[in-house]
DNA sequence: ACAGATTGCTCAATCGATTGCAGCATCCCT
DNA sequence: AGGGATGCTGCAATCGATTGAGCAATCTGT
C-alpha cells in the first residue's frame, strides 16, 4: 500500500522531486520512464522516492511535449435527431467493445456527443489537439462534413455506410443486403404486405429500407409502406404504439430498423391483441443480445457488433501509424428465431 | 462553409498566426478568446484570419497552462467480476445521462473502464492531471482504495451506497429498503419460497439481498436462497438458466438484482415451461426503460436514474468548486407491472 | 600512462498556449 | 499645455514534462 498519507508535503512536479533526490529533473524524467540511460541504482532510488510521496508526472504537460495524446475520441453524432440518447443499446453495445479493445492497447476513451450545430464541429473535436485518432460512431446526416475533414485528417474511422468514391473510412454491415435479408425472410414466410418502421434519414437506415423494397420488388409485391419513426428512447415507445394501432390491421409483415424498435413493437402488438408471429411476423436488425432474450425471441440481422468493433481499431491503428486502411463492408446474417 | 481546404499552409500554432496578422502571440490569445482588451477591429480581423485558415488552438497547451481541463473521468471499476462489460444496460442508461449533462455544461467526459489489478489505479487515474473531476461508476470490491484517495482528493462522487462515517460522497438509492420493498412485493403476491438471483459481493446488490432477508423475517418466511451469478453478459444467461433449471420448483418469488437478470430469468423460465407470474413472481431492480417493453413487463424497483445522474454531476460541480456536498440516498420506488 | 570508448548526469530548448506587468498612444479635463 | 486616466499591445514568465547535446568521470586496451 503507497504511504501517500503519511508524507505530509505532496510533490506536484518533477523539479521538486528532483530537488529532493539532489538530481536535475532530466534525471527524474528518465528515472520514472525507467530508462537504461541513468544508473540502476539512482533509478530506483528517485522510483523509490515517487512511490513514496505518491507522486506521478502530470499526464497533461507530458503529452503536449511528445505530441501523442494516448486518448481516441468516440464520437456520437446526433444530427437528424437531437433527442437520441447516448443510451441507445445499439451504441452502447458497440461502445463497450471499443472500450474493451482500445483499454486493451493503452488508449483512454473521450467520449463526446455532439449535435452538429455549427458545421465545423468535426473540426473543432479533430484538431483540439487532444485525440491521437477519432472514431465516428454513425453517419447521421453529416456526410459532406465527414468527407471534408477525412481529406486532411486521416486517423479516422466510422461506422456506418460505404458509398463508393468515398474519402473516409467506414466499417459497418452491408445494410442493403441486410434489408434483402430481412425481406426474403418475411415473404417466406408468406407475408406480403410489408411495412418498414424506423427513421430513413442517415444512411445506414436507408440503406435497410432500399434492400426491403430490393426483396419486395424482386418477389412482385408493392412496395413496403415506411413509417418514420423518432429514435430518441423516450418518445420512442409511444410513437411506435401509435404506428401500429393505426397500421396493424393493413400489414402483415413489419421489418424494424433495429432490434429495439422491433422489441417495441412486439410489445405493441401485444397490447393489441395481435400475435406474433402467428398473425404479423417481425424482424429486428443488429442482434443484440437482448434479441435472444425477448419473449418472444426476436428474428433478426446480425451485425457482429464485436468483430465491427475490433475492425474499426484495427483500421485506426493503422491509420495512426501513417499506413493506409480500406473501409470494410461485412456480411449480415439472418438469424431465424421466433418472431418471423 | 470554411475554406480549410483553399487555403495551401495549414496553420499549427498562434505564434504562426500573430506572425500573418502582424500582431504579438499575446493578442491573438486575446483575441481568440474574444477579450475585450484587445481592439475590436483586431479582434475580429484575428478571428477572420483564424476561420479563413481552420486554425484552433490547441487545447493541451491551454489546459496546461490554465490548470483546468473541462474533463470529468467516468471510472467503472470492475473489481469483484473482470469480464464484466462494459455495455452493461444499467451502466449504459446512467452514463447517457450523465453524458447529457455534463456535454450541456461544457465538459468532455473521459470513460475509463478499469480493473483494479494495482491497487493505486484510482491514484493513477486521480492525479494523472487530465481530469477536474472523477465519478465513479459503483463502488465494486474497493471501498477501502476509494476511501483512501477520498482522504485528500476532493472532486469525486461515487455511485453506490453510503455507510456510516464513510468520507466519500456517494449518490444512490436506499438499496436495502429497496430490497425490502421487493421482497414484500412478493410476499404480498402469496409467496412464502423465495430466492435472490445476483451476486451479492458489491455493497449496493449485498443490501438488496440483506433487504429481502428483512421482509422475509418480518413475515415469519424462512431465509431466501441466495444464488450466485456472473455479471458478464456473455455467461450471465446460461448461468441463470441453469440456476432456474434447478430451483425453480423449490421456489415461488425470486427478487432478482437488476432488471437484466430479472429478464433472463422470465427467459429461462418460459423455457422450461413456467409462467410468470402464474407460477413463479419476479421482481426486478433499476427500472430501465427496457423493463417496461418486454413481455410480461417487469414489476421492478426504481432507482430514477435521471434524477440521480443529475444529482451527481451537481454534487461535483459544487465540489469541483471547493464547496462540500452531501452524500444522497434516494428513495426506492416499487413499480408494479405484470411479474409480481 | 594515455587515447578512446563508455557511462551517468546536467543544461537548456521545446511543446503551445495564457496572462501579469509595463509601456506607449490617445484623450479628457482644467 | 500639462497631468492623469484609459485603451491597446508587446514582452516574457509560466504551466510540467521530455530529450538532444554536451561534459565530466570512469573504464578499457595497449
Amino acid at each position: 500500500m503507497p504511504d501517500s498519507v503519511s508524507t505530509p508535503a505532496r510533490i506536484r512536479n518533477i523539479a521538486e522531486l528532483a530537488r529532493l533526490a539532489g538530481v536535475s529533473t532530466g534525471t527524474v524524467s528518465r528515472a520514472l520512464a525507467n530508462k537504461s540511460l541513468v544508473n540502476k541504482d539512482t533509478r530506483e532510488r528517485i522510483q523509490a522516492l515517487a512511490r513514496a510521496h505518491g507522486f506521478r508526472p502530470n499526464q497533461m504537460a507530458r503529452r503536449l511535449r511528445v505530441q501523442e495524446t494516448r486518448v481516441i475520441g468516440v464520437v456520437v453524432p446526433l444530427g437528424h435527431e437531437q433527442r437520441q440518447h447516448l443510451s441507445d443499446p445499439f451504441f452502447m453495445a458497440i461502445l463497450g467493445h471499443l472500450a474493451d479493445t482500445l483499454t486493451e492497447n493503452g488508449y483512454d476513451i473521450m467520449l463526446s456527443r455532439v449535435i452538429p450545430d455549427a458545421d465545423d464541429w468535426l473540426e473543432r473535436i479533430v484538431d483540439s489537439g487532444m485525440l491521437d485518432g477519432v472514431l465516428l460512431m454513425g453517419q447521421s446526416n453529416q456526410f459532406e462534413t465527414i468527407e471534408r475533414v477525412a481529406q486532411w485528417y486521416r486517423p479516422m474511422v466510422v461506422w456506418g455506410s460505404h458509398r463508393p468514391g468515398q474519402t473516409h473510412c467506414t466499417v459497418g454491415v452491408d445494410n442493403r443486403q441486410g434489408g434483402r435479408l430481412a425481406g426474403k425472410c418475411l415473404i417466406k414466410a408468406g407475408r406480403t404486405r410489408l411495412a418498414f418502421l424506423g427513421e430513413a434519414v442517415a444512411p445506414e437506415l436507408k440503406d435497410r429500407f432500399d434492400g426491403l423494397c430490393d426483396a419486395a420488388a424482386a418477389a412482385g409485391l408493392p412496395a413496403p409502406i415506411k413509417l418514420d419513426t423518432h429514435l430518441a428512447s423516450d418518445v420512442m415507445a409511444e410513437d411506435i404504439a401509435a404506428h401500429i394501432k393505426r397500421i396493424h390491421a393493413k400489414v402483415d409483415g413489419i421489418s424494424a430498423a433495429s432490434d429495439l424498435i422491433a422489441m417495441h413493437a412486439v410489445r405493441a402488438l401485444a397490447d393489441c391483441g395481435i400475435r406474433v408471429p402467428q398473425d404479423i411476423s417481425i424482424t429486428g436488425f443488429d442482434d443484440l443480445p437482448l434479441a435472444e432474450q425477448t419473449i418472444p425471441r426476436l428474428t433478426t440481422i446480425s451485425q457482429s457488433i464485436a468483430v465491427g468493433a475490433r475492425a474499426m481499431v484495427q483500421a485506426l491503428f493503422e491509420r495512426i501509424a501513417g499506413n493506409d486502411s480500406a473501409s470494410l463492408e461485412m456480411e449480415p446474417k439472418l438469424i431465424r428465431r421466433d418472431t418471423a
